[in-house]
DNA sequence: ACCCGAATTAATGTATACATTAATTTCAGG
DNA sequence: CCTGAAATTAATGTATACATTAATTCGGGT
């Protein structure tokens, strides 16, 4: 028994994928019969998709001229960043608050351990996947489902460029030791101080990314 | 010559209007059909509005059950100001920290000298009006495009909600003080004021909004 | 050669017919 | 009278034909 999803809900996913996996490069226009194709299904679920999105804020639809990929910028990367520190360090704020037990939160330890591994390893990407966890197990334990919504929603928007950094970066050991220290604050009930770390960490990563960006003269993503 | 928009940015519009007004009552659902022949156009254009309304959290769209309006319970209005807050609050910061001067600043004075008015002839309508204005003013300074998106997006889920308390709540007199400390704060420049005192703010209107909710036994808008 | 308006064209926007599907009803068998 | 499988139905999901529209091309007048 496959499970029963729809056109529009697959052209959602699979265009997502293209457009995180640079496959639709950043910039670039496409026509809807062009998608369509490409997916094999008509214009009407590739239409749908596109409008969603399109208020997801991966693509532009432009009458006539296409669905338009959209680029990130230095001053894209700006804003982004802005709301997702904001968002995220409430997230860590909240999930401080509850209080809760060494086993609720036996999932960010696990990615703490994960990223641990992986760095000694010298996988970078094995890195980057649990660092990606944490980050999610973070956000999902906030409860708020708004806020889990809108924070993956930007992250998919910033996700090329991190993608595109992640090698171009020096070594993370400064970020695993923030993990740490945040998972401490958050197992103490330390809400303010879960708060500050995460945000301090989000800055970190903000000017570390977009000094690399400018470094290697990436206007665009 | 009229501005040429088409059927779905009207029906997104229109649908849009008839939602916050409770003309189409939360909690009520209603099949595509019914929606398309009230807006005197096919479902196509209405199927498409209904994604991005849902995108927007204003329905649920579910198969053979139709479009859902979605009724706001008093969770929902804890996790939407939680982030409206934490968002405002950054517009708020983010407004300070430009250092404007006093006629870039006109708009937001204009808010509270209007709020004023309308309360002195007890116009509470016209007051909640400008209050409006105030918000919408502070967060197109912020200058953040994707800030002042989702922002505008939580409003709405939440603007039933106070459309209905806007005659059962006190006479805002604290609102109004809120207002002018806030603008002080943002016009010396002082961002960190500006963010807290519209957190204390937001925070103030959201239990005021709750209890009001729970003293008149809402428990769905 | 150049300008400007008409014709063309290539795309989206919209309606509609049809396919699919999940809920409901019906009806045979116990 | 209950059960459950098949038929029915009522809705959505999808493809497609057609309408609309904005960009482009074409062509005649200067």
């Amino acid at each position: 028994m496959k499970k029963q999803r729809s056109n529009t809900e697959r052209a959602i996913q699979d265009l997502r994928a293209l457009i995180i996996s640079n496959e639709l490069e950043a910039g670039s226009s496409h026509l809807e019969q062009e998608l369509a194709t490409r997916l094999g299904m008509s214009r009407t679920p590739v239409r749908e998709a596109c409008l969603v999105l399109e208020e997801l804020g991966l693509v532009e639809v432009i009458p006539r001229r296409g669905i338009r990929i959209l680029p990130v910028s230095p001053e894209d990367m700006i804003e982004i960043y802005e709301v997702l520190t904001e968002l995220e360090s409430l997230a860590a704020e909240r999930v401080a608050r509850q209080q809760l037990s060494t086993q609720e939160l036996a999932g960010l330890a696990l990615a703490i351990g994960q990223m641990e591994q992986a760095l000694e390893r010298g996988e970078i990407e094995a890195w980057a996947e649990a660092d990606a966890r944490f980050h999610d197990e973070l956000l999902h334990l906030s409860g708020n489902r708004r806020l889990i919504r809108i924070v993956q929603a930007f992250n998919d928007q910033v996700r090329r460029a991190r993608n595109l950094t992640l090698y171009l970066r020096p070594v993370p050991h400064k970020s695993n030791a923030d993990h740490q220290e945040l998972y401490e604050a958050i197992a103490r009930g330390d809400a303010a101080a879960a708060r500050d770390l995460h945000r301090a960490h989000r800055i970190y990563a903000r000017e570390l990314l977009t000094a690399l960006l400018a470094k290697h003269g990436l206007t665009s993503v």
